[in-house]
DNA sequence: GCGTAAACGAGACGGTACGTCGGGTCTTTAA
DNA sequence: TTAAAGACCCGACGTACCGTCTCGTTTACGC
């Protein structure tokens, strides 16, 4: 049987309605906007709650994106369809709300090193060991270099993210998907 | 002839000292840590010199690397060349300069705006143009989407830029010219 | 036969940590700095424990300073000791103690109400009953104004509580009977 | 001739309405419940320029009385003109605010530093000076003890502010004259 | 040279958000 | 029912910057 530390345990109420007011403040008034002041209050908490459980907004905004990709299907071993996920995944709505991941990567060291470690780095060697399993699977060349083709995939993602280059939509992704073919191809 | 309007001239010494004030900082303490206030202080200027001549510190920041860039050489017709300059002209202490302006981009809409005008899009443009007279040239196939490949190089160098993912040294750029060869070969 | 209420009995041992703490804690930190947070740590009980039996931090300084002047012998009917006792009982830490009544009287109104009746009054209305008989018994004239001469005493005491224009000696309170006694007097 | 400081001078306008805030808001609330930030939202002002020019409420609410107090006639050589007026001056609304002063001196001590030289202090030597030179003038005995008076009279009146144990009107301050003057003679 | 006028440094102004502390309440487990 | 524990909402704390303003001072030009 398990037992339970005493006190008042965390309110899961309170912990939705801040992801979801963190995700609603960054469609409505984009990610520079968004404060932890202005969070507690749009979703009826105190800021020590905010403060209690997470470093800074950075973190509330990552928390809120983890929780919609774990609804997602678990990637299958097919590339095309794991790069149409994750364009179609940093499309819409994510879109602003990685961009200010991003950006506040730059600006906070310490979410910097996390970001970078846990979410960037985690990504890359998903699609990564997905090439490697193709490449035992003799579906690419055996010399193919995978982590430079993971890096390319991630790269030209990110950077419509961050430039509004172009739509990320499945064409994107499916141009995405024959290049990274075409590289690895002799 | 040239008229001059009446009163005092603005400060050429004063604009050199913001500019080297933004740098030094932006290398001492990151651009997180970058103020316009902090820039005022350590260059030694009213606030109000700030605000006369630029809107914000991304466009302090801005001035500071186009400065730094104009003392280049002009980028000739060799696409190696080129995509060497601009992965060594976005490292060593360019990181830091160049990922803050990316995610202020983020923060500030109208920042954003001729960041992603003035800045992304005509870089692309001068590699794309490069890449037309090459295709003009017969260099490469009639049919290479010049565009395309434009972002790629791009999307590649500013991702090491922004994760930290790897160096952005001459080996780096020469790996991306040739995989830029074959994307555009059959 | 006593019938006593079901459920856990209050627990004496935590009220008496309760109060020494709060008295070790203005002792050390001042009573500005006493806060009910910080007696709860000090003593090792939940917050809870503190509400439940006093409405804030005043009544519990009042409480351990009731409970120690419930040791002293009970005034007899010398003026000149009661005067004595009661300067000598507002002296040392007990200084800090009282001052910091005194003060939270002046923020809370809920307070002052039972301060200035069940505290200030009662003390005055002691040495008023002492004059009374003394009165009576001739040792001072019949038309003295003896409520007066009670004010004049406690007010002399707590100024120097308050002010620490001096010492709280027995020198001091022989001097204050040796007043009270020349006002009483033609 | 005078030379300024460079800069914005101080805005006496912000000046005025911080102070006449501070009163309205003690006279209407009570002084427990004054804080910087309703102090600074009441005048209309930004919490800075309150902390600019004073560390803390108390601080404020010393200078409004000041303020006040500097507008009376000077104190002349009459004892009982200057009880009268020193009584009178800490009834009605100013009672409150002294009050208040009061009990900040118990809580914070760099506060309690300066209120008790600067300003008890203050105010017994200008009654002990008046003292003495009614003994000069052999209006009272030459071995009158003027500190012990003096030390009475503010003790009686700072009993009233802070006890409400009687009206701080004329009559009190007669009598307290009249008790001063027992007190001093055989 | 002398007045006009803009730029300069300094620094105060009204604001907003920061991250923390404590208030008083509520909800859990344990005694 | 009380107790310890600890999360909850709330509001004030004192600070840092924001972008604006108002000073006295400096430096050019046109008269």
């Amino acid at each position: 049987v398990e037992t339970r530390s005493p006190g008042r345990p965390r309110s899961e109420q309170a912990r939705r309605a801040i992801l979801r007011a963190a995700v609603r403040l960054v469609a409505e008034e984009g990610y520079g906007a968004l404060t932890m002041e202005g969070i507690a209050r749009a979703a009826g908490t105190g800021k020590q709650t905010l403060y209690r459980w997470w470093p800074g907004k950075a973190e509330i905004v990552l928390e809120a994106i983890n929780e919609g990709a774990a609804q997602l299907a678990p990637p299958g071993d097919d590339i095309r369809t794991f790069i149409r996920q994750s364009v179609v995944g940093a499309s819409g709505p994510n879109t602003d709300l990685l961009a200010g991941l991003m950006a506040e990567a730059q600006m906070d060291a310490a979410f910097a090193e996390s970001f970078r470690k846990n979410f960037l780095a985690k990504r890359r060697r998903v699609l990564r060991d997905l090439l490697v399993r193709a490449r035992e699977r003799r579906d690419i060349p055996a010399d193919a270099d995978v982590d430079a083709v993971a890096e390319f995939v991630f790269a030209s993602i990110w950077y419509r993210v961050l430039s509004r280059a172009g739509p990320l939509d499945k064409r994107f992704a499916d141009r995405l998907t024959e290049t990274a073919v075409r590289i690895v191809e002799r």
